[in-house]
DNA sequence: CCGCGGATCTTCT
DNA sequence: GAAGATCCGCGGA
């Protein structure tokens, strides 16, 4: 099996952990088996110097594991209706961290219909069944892990642009993205 | 192709 | 009580 990424993986400035996670694979475990899907799309939020970052207005219920240590699962429910995933990144007592915007599918990721599965934050948890049961797992170890490719994978470039969505620092360039790649999510 | 609105519900004010 | 780190389908051009 392909190594899991340890804790020290997390443990640097978000930015950081957001392009270090490019090309990285999600592994889920499941009764059926594995779904396992490659990272091709990240956004950097940076916490508390960051006006779109949910902790930037401090500590919530929600936002408790933001504050903990990296390497743990920041899942929160969008709209009513999609979830999305964050890996917690930084030091013990930073916010910042990741939140996954698109995957590859690699084993176990079906597509719906005609439409892509991984090609978007409200899709990749869908297709990978990442629900809120997840939030504040650990990534190091259990059902739910980051591991290192077990081939390596073919050399990419990291395309860098502003982040979806957000009313806030919008011109800030914390989106990356593996360029080329058609599983990234469409533009807006 | 493009823009708009509806779905749906937790979270914080 | 309103907004939100989304997605899809519809209608018009």
């Amino acid at each position: 099996m392909p190594r899991i990424l340890p804790r020290s993986f997390y443990a640097r400035p978000t930015v950081d952990v957001a392009r270090a996670l490019l090309g990285k694979l999600i592994v889920h475990d499941q009764a059926e088996g594995p779904r396992i899907g490659r990272i091709v799309e990240t956004e950097a939020y940076l916490g508390a110097s960051d006006p779109a970052a949910h902790a930037y207005r401090g500590m919530t219920p929600r936002t408790r594991v933001l504050f903990g240590p990296p390497g743990h699962a920041y899942v929160y429910l969008i709209y009513g209706m999609y979830h999305c995933l964050n890996v917690v990144a930084e030091k013990e007592g930073s916010s910042g961290c990741v939140l996954i915007r698109a995957i590859e599918p690699v084993e176990n990721v079906a597509s719906p219909g005609n439409g892509r599965a991984g090609n978007g934050p409200g899709k990749l948890t869908r297709a990978l069944g990442i629900t809120l049961q997840h939030y504040g797992a650990d990534l190091t170890q259990g059902p739910l892990t980051i591991r290192e490719p077990a081939t390596k994978s073919a050399p990419f470039k990291i395309g860098v642009s502003p982040r979806i969505g957000i009313r806030e620092a919008v011109d800030w360039p914390l989106r990356f993205f593996v360029t080329e790649n058609p599983h990234v999510s469409r533009r807006r």
